[in-house]
DNA sequence: GATTACTGTTACAGATATGTGACAGCGGGT
DNA sequence: ACCCGCTGTCACATATCTGTAACAGTAATC
């Protein structure tokens, strides 16, 4: 099972960190901030896959919060789940109206936290958009996690295809080792630099003949996925 | 948008009353029942979009209920709520457990009611169509309960059968294990994961050598079900 | 042409994912 | 109370994938 990383939106440092270790003893990744600002960089920069978002916060309220986070293109697909103090049917209706997929009221139990968490990440869509790429004679549809061309499919590995999908998706640029170990595998695994060589060779040699050409070696930088030659 | 039917059963007549009031002026058609076996009978004849269920029924208690509709194939697609009488952590947990899609506690407030109504409404398909489906050679007619291919009967266990139906109503998609335990066994289960390869395994061998072939495993990803190969 | 730095290719052992059969518990039906 | 079918979990077998290392090949530089 692919790891979920979670962030926690409170500004109660006792809250955090109980729900802190629930979460990561089941196996979660937990990020947390105090405020709007901060939890804003965290999801830029880290792509939670869930939000746990308390109602009251310092400057922003967590409603505003998540209104703003839902407008956004960007973050629209994260699910949200509120923390309510009270129980007042206002705050429910409101919290709903504003676009979290959830919420608890504080007192809860980490039992239940998780419950609601696992029932919120299974409903919600695996990332990435469900639109098919097609590039250079290449068609590849997340729906059905299959790439097909022109002589019919083709058999990837797991790994082969999460790093074509990210060259379809990131034409005509260079990416180097480094980014491609980050934006293929994930942000913190540390891998040696050489891996990336052996995966682009058993990529290639997955796309045949008619479409190798498409990974393109860039001598010294990394490699471009292109349907321009050169 | 079509007319929704909103079953309640609760024993309650004031509540019964309220909530009807509300939920007609918001444009949905109600039913009410007072007991469990009241309750079934409409459901059987009216098949209703969402149960309002309570908690506390004289006879069978709402729980035992809920259970029992979502174990029948016939009504497993119908989305309940749970009306709780107070905040009970050990209540929402077992409601959810039960296979309730959502719950209240009471007193909650119309406004309240609607919004999560809608929320549940707008997250069970709304397909249910009784039409039979035909995929790959298969013939899988819901109205008899029955599956067949040209060489007859398929013999299916209950959840064989459900794994198929959502199966050939979603052909051509992958669905991660985990997907599939929310929408074959339902949204609030907890379940090994491997759980799904088991009965994944039941399904192809009830199949059979000539329809096996139509469940596909997509390493790293889940499993995906149609007629073309690979 | 020789040297050097990079990249391509292959092999392989360990890790991970999936297939398969067995089993105990549960609940429904008799 | 008993039987029987269904279910979820486990243990083990099998298949497939992955990261690393070693070596071969290639391009740039002098």
């Amino acid at each position: 099972m692919p790891e979920k990383t979670i962030l926690i939106v409170d500004d109660e440092s006792a809250i955090c960190e109980m729900v802190t270790v629930a979460l990561e003893m089941a196996g979660y990744v937990c990020l947390q901030a105090a405020d709007a600002k901060a939890a804003h960089t965290l999801i830029v920069d880290k792509r939670p896959d869930l939000i746990l978002l308390d109602w009251m916060l310092p400057g922003t309220s967590g409603i505003e919060l998540a209104r703003r986070l839902k407008k956004d293109d960007t973050t629209a697909a994260i699910p949200i789940i509120m923390l309510t103090a009270k129980v007042e049917e206002d705050n429910k209706i409101l919290g709903l109206e504003s676009g979290a997929d959830d919420y608890i009221t504080k007192p809860f139990s980490p039992r239940e936290l998780l419950a609601r968490l696992k029932a919120v990440l299974r409903r919600s869509t695996p990332a990435g958009v469900d639109s098919a790429l097609e590039v250079g004679g290449l068609t590849l549809d997340p729906l059905s996690h299959r790439v097909s061309s022109q002589f019919g499919q083709l058999e990837l590995g797991p790994t082969e295809y999460r790093m074509l999908q990210f060259f379809m998706s990131h034409q005509d640029r260079v990416y180097s080792r480094s980014q491609l170990l980050d934006q293929v595998w994930g942000a913190n695994v540390y891998l040696d630099e050489r891996t990336v060589d052996v995966h682009i060779r058993r990529l290639r040699k997955a796309l045949g003949t008619h479409h190798d050409h498409l990974i393109q070696t860039v001598r010294g930088a990394g490699y471009r996925f292109s349907a321009d030659p050169g």
